[in-house]
DNA sequence: GATAAGTCATGGCA
DNA sequence: CTGCCATGACTTAT
């Protein structure tokens, strides 16, 4: 080994605070005024009354089927809807956005295409606009020319909170954009290779939307080499591709498990290693948690079994290096989750010091090297903890947590999945003292609108063209796999006078809540909602419910003191979900059809469901986007709430209220 | 579970 | 110093 250079003699700089509060104006989760009902405490309630008892059967125990596309046989959803086709014209709009998307796609350039139409000053991707020519999507792969990977290593410290704020902000929009970008660019894939032939393999969306992200120059923390955490990202965040860690800096790898600055780019030829994966991929690996024997890369065959002594090179050496050098590295476990959209999760751990390692004989019978890390102490709760704890907490909630269930279903079997209430704070019970209504109650004259209406006749599910695909626009809102792929003013789901069945894909809202929910107090929170579930983003989470009252009807109440909700005031979050613009320079967010102003309060003084007790967030993980199915009017939409992040475990679900009123300063959802 | 298609960064070489 | 290309890697989906 040459000579030792000093840690401190690397060029190893704090990065000076880059955010400057304007990303993001105000706080994150914040005590809101959103829904305070008269709180009172539980000494004569029902709680002491009645102990709570562990529950043994089916809806306690089985866990929620993620795909429910797979159940024909569910046909407890309600068949009444009724949905006209009045407003055939008003979708040419939608229709055109969705030609061009459509045509976009099938315009992707393949290797050796004559690309001489592209801009060389406006990076790898113009858009041609000329009639009936569209941007390719993809640059050919021998025409890419990328930004280097930066060699410039860095430690992030000291962030203020604003600081703090504006990379949350980057990272969410980054990853809201791939998310999104990945479930529609599979849909357009699938398209354009249909409607060139029979295809066997499914386009993998994680690798389309990084490789035109990367095109886009949206890939994020390139300029510099991030020691340590990175800005933006938490311990416990979920991710489900190695393409995701790519896009975000995490971890530069597409398929090795330990990143690290090569030596030939360090400033003292060192090699250093920044982050590594755990994921069970050597046999020698032993992961206690906060510790780990972590096995050097190398030795392998390629169906993974160790052939060979590995050698002390390449990230085996950096990790020998920054053991030497006390640098930290990030440690994002993977594992098997059952119900994932993809085969695999990754979880950010936290840092971890490399202690000591060794060259060692592995079960197989040759060389390997060992690497003993240790997890920083005084971090945050690592999320792969967290993820086993709500596993068991799923399966036995009273055992796990013996104090501070005080209901284990609000919703007394109304939903398909209980909602618990977890209070460990105050003996205030609320939640247990309102009505569980798992949907919205309209005026009966809207429902009751006469028993002939028009409707699809897909007796086996809907498929791409048919009517009601048409009614929104040419294109279903969801995917194959329930995810919403862009937010719209307002989605059309089969109904009454549809021949579909139940089990339809445009029937994603309608089918109420599909994770187990937990309500629980808060100290900063009052009441707020988790999951027990892992949470995708783009997928529907509940609706928001309450009892609709008209604008005279709501006057009344309002003057009555009762709390009211207003639709209209809910910002338009749904914009922001599929939001392709970074990527389509002339991409039209859907402006059809044009909501009529939305005049109508819900009430949800007596009786209300999960959604109410949602925090209120500037910057949220999940939004409202309004559905229509069971009747036609759209004054009076659903209030549906989507993911727009993958939201762990535990971790609490915010909604976006809507802006301040300006005469009051009141939070807009409350009168 | 074997296999095929796909990607990245690295490192050697011209 | 740059560009090219082979290589290895705890992927992902069928």
């Amino acid at each position: 080994m040459g000579e030792i250079v000093p840690f401190q003699d690397l060029n190893l700089t704090p990065v000076p605070a880059v955010g400057n509060g304007t990303a993001a104006s105000t706080t994150g989760i914040l005590k809101v005024p959103k829904i305070e009902p008269k709180l009172e405490p539980l000494d004569e309630g029902p709680i002491d009354a009645q102990p709570l008892q562990e529950q043994d059967d089916a809806y306690f125990q089985d866990p929620a089927p993620l795909n429910f596309y797979s159940d024909p046989q569910n046909t407890s959803l309600p068949q009444s809807a009724i949905v006209s086709a009045e407003q055939d014209n008003v979708y040419s709009e939608y229709n055109r956005i969705s030609e061009i998307f459509r045509a976009a796609f099938a315009k992707r350039l393949e290797f050796g295409d004559d690309v001489t139409a592209l801009d060389p000053d406006a990076g790898a991707i113009v858009p041609v606009n000329t009639e009936n020519e569209v941007a390719p999507i993809l640059v050919p792969r021998a025409q890419r020319k990328y930004a280097k990977r930066s060699s410039e290593l860095v430690r992030v410290t000291d962030l203020q909170i604003e600081d703090k704020r504006y990379f949350r902000e980057m990272v969410r929009s980054t990853r809201l954009l791939f998310d999104s970008f990945r479930v529609f660019a599979v849909a357009e894939e699938q398209k354009r290779l249909s409607a060139m032939g029979p295809y066997f393999r499914k386009p993998r969306g994680d690798l389309l939307a990084a490789s035109v992200m990367r095109d886009r120059g949206l890939w994020i923390n390139r300029d510099k080499r991030i020691v340590g955490s990175i800005p933006g990202i938490e311990i416990g965040d979920v991710f489900f591709f190695r393409m995701e860690l790519c896009v975000l800096g995490m971890h530069g790898q597409a398929q090795a498990g330990i990143d690290y600055l090569p030596g030939s780019q360090s400033s003292n030829g060192q090699p250093i290693a920044t982050s590594i994966i755990v994921s069970g991929g050597y046999e020698d690996d032993e992961d206690a948690g906060d510790e780990i024997t972590y096995t050097g890369h190398g030795g392998q065959d390629k169906f993974g079994k160790h052939c060979v002594h590995q050698k002390l090179e390449g990230g085996n050496l950096a990790m020998e290096r920054s053991m030497h050098y006390g640098i930290e590295v990030r440690v994002i476990r993977g594992f098997k989750y059952e119900g994932s959209i993809s085969s695999k999760i990754y979880v950010y751990d936290g840092l971890y010091k490399i202690h000591h390692y060794w060259f060692d004989m592995g079960k197989s019978g040759f060389g390997v090297y060992k690497f003993k890390l240790s997890r920083i102490e005084g971090q945050e709760e690592m999320g792969s903890a967290i993820l086993k704890f709500a596993g068991s907490l799923r399966a036995r909630p009273l055992s796990v947590r013996p104090t501070g269930y005080i209901h284990l279903d609000i919703s007394n079997r109304k939903e398909i999945v209980p909602v618990m209430v977890f209070n460990d704070i105050d003996n205030f019970g609320d939640p247990l003292y309102h009505e569980y209504l798992p949907k919205t109650v309209f005026p009966p004259h809207l429902c009751n609108s006469g028993g002939s209406g028009t409707g699809c006749e897909c007796v086996s599910g809907c498929v791409d063209g048919c009517f009601c695909a048409m009614k929104n626009g040419g294109e279903f809102a969801y995917d194959q796999n329930g995810f919403l792929v862009r937010g719209k003013p307002l989605i059309f789901e089969c109904g009454r006078f549809c021949k579909c069945p139940p089990s339809c894909r445009n029937r994603v809202s309608q089918r109420g809540l599909r994770n187990r929910m937990e309500v629980f107090r808060s100290r900063q929170t009052g009441w707020g909602v988790r999951s027990l579930d892992l949470i995708h983003a783009g997928s529907f989470v509940c609706e928001y419910t309450g009892v609709v009252l008209t604008r005279e009807q709501a006057e009344i109440f309002a003057m009555s003191g009762d709390t009211l909700i207003y639709p209209s005031r809910f910002s338009n979050r749904w914009t922001e979900w599929g939001d392709l613009s970074r990527i389509y320079p002339d991409y039209v967010c859907p402006t059809y059809p044009a909501l009529p102003p939305l005049d109508f309060a819900m009430d949800v003084s007596r009786m209300r469901n999960v959604a109410c007790y949602m925090s209120h967030s500037t910057t949220p993980n999940v939004m409202v986007q309004f559905v229509l199915y069971d009747h036609n009017n759209l004054m009076f939409p659903h209030l549906m709430i989507f993911a727009t992040e993958n939201i762990p475990p535990l971790r609490e679900i915010s909604l976006d209220y809507g802006v301040a009123d300006e005469v009051t300063g009141k939070l807009a959802i409350c009168n």
